[in-house]
DNA sequence: CCAAAAGTGTTTCACGTACACCCATGC
DNA sequence: GCATGGGTGTACGTGAAACACTTTTGG
């Protein structure tokens, strides 16, 4: 008890919203707690900030110690402060959202001796704290975000099919698209570059890859274009 | 130094840009400092939360108390905790935005011993810690929320003519906006409610006055209706 | 040859955009 | 009667949405 202040203040945490995207669903990076309070319950990754850190240096600190995730994208979500949110105390939390790449990340490492695993957005536990209500604003803000920034790339692998994109579209926005119009429309915006190459291994005939071109993206959107699906 | 903990914690304050809206400009509310550090220069209304408040709360209180401006609409904004944006400590601050009707916040209440004024938000001083970057985070957050979301009401009187509606847009989105096609659409919508009166002691043709249906808009919104100028 | 997904155009309709004149009122 | 802003309609073009069949490939 050695840090001194003249008046109380609260405990200052971060906690990440981590999504993926496999064939089948969007998923969430959830860890199970190993103390009290809410030991053994599925929690988001997170941790007390410290002195020499920034929020976002935190963010990914603590994201890398608790599941062995590194190098992904990441954006400031919300902070939450009411009463009582943590029993012990106050705590007031910077909560992140990051996307990433499930093909990259497909292993959960589960480091500091807690478990982590990957949840369909569906098929969530309940959840430690009020960590359940930040998940649902992390996937409100995805959906409307994924519309009109094209950070939905950030979750598929850097060579993909129009076929994954689309998909990955549908399963966000929770409603299907129409495959020809969806393909006019994102290959109208000139953002992605056709590859020398296709898919293999599919029991069908193999679909093109594309590649995000975010430098093409840059330059368009400096000259006032706007990315919208 | 009474209240001690096993580690280090970052102070913890709020800070609110205030928007209001004049007849010619976008006004951002600011208060002069009266202490170290940055004695005598301009900032953003804040100050510690306490431990007995939300952070809504204590951003509510901070307002009051250096102002005395109360009962406005507020949203979050953005948190903001590098390192060395205070030079005596680690600070992390929660930022608020907030939208008032200048109408009825005309004076400006200086309580607290300290300035506070009214700044055209191209004509503003240089601002303490890190207050310019918040504030133009601020700014670009209201023209881009102002498109999809109804919030601009909240700097108009509740009785406003069609002309000062398109003002308001016009000052905030800085463009010009064809005025058939702004009263088309925006009555279109039906979001707005003509009321028996119209505009006093002006020297032409009095406009006619209408106010906001928020109801009919909750209504319209959960039939999937967006709004979007 | 069969199953599975890739790839491809056209029509229709709604909405955004551009644009100019007459009207009502106060002084 | 004049200055000031209030109020109104139409034509055009772009882009969203609906919709079905042929092609390619692997097994």
């Amino acid at each position: 008890m050695k840090y001194c202040y003249e008046y109380p203040r609260p405990a200052l945490t971060v906690d990440c919203v981590v999504f993926g995207l496999d064939e089948e669903d969007l998923k969430v990076l959830l860890i199970q707690r190993n103390l009290p309070p809410f030991e053994g319950k599925w929690a988001l990754p997170g941790g007390f900030v410290r002195l020499d850190e920034t929020l976002e240096e935190a963010a990914r600190r603590e994201l890398q110690e608790e599941t062995g995730i590194e190098n992904v994208f990441q954006e400031q979500l919300y902070t939450v402060g009411e009463l009582g949110r943590d029993p012990r105390e106050r705590v007031v939390t910077v909560a992140y959202l990051s996307l990433v790449k499930l093909s990259d990340h497909q292993v959960t490492a589960a480091t500091d001796a807690r478990n982590a695993a990957w949840f369909a957005i569906d098929d969530v536990p309940p959840l430690a704290f009020d960590h359940a209500k930040i998940l649902r604003l992390a996937h409100e803000r995805l959906q409307g975000k994924v519309r009109y920034q094209p950070i939905g790339f950030e979750l598929l692998p850097a060579k993909f099919t129009l076929r994954q994109l689309q998909h990955l579209y549908e399963v966000i926005l929770d409603r299907p698209l129409d495959k020809r119009n969806f393909r006019k429309k994102i290959l109208s915006m000139e953002i992605l570059v056709e590859l020398d190459e296709v898919e293999t291994d599919v029991a069908h005939r193999a679909a093109q890859l594309y590649k995000f071109d975010r430098k093409k993206y840059d330059r368009l959107t400096k000259r006032g274009f706007n990315f919208e699906i």
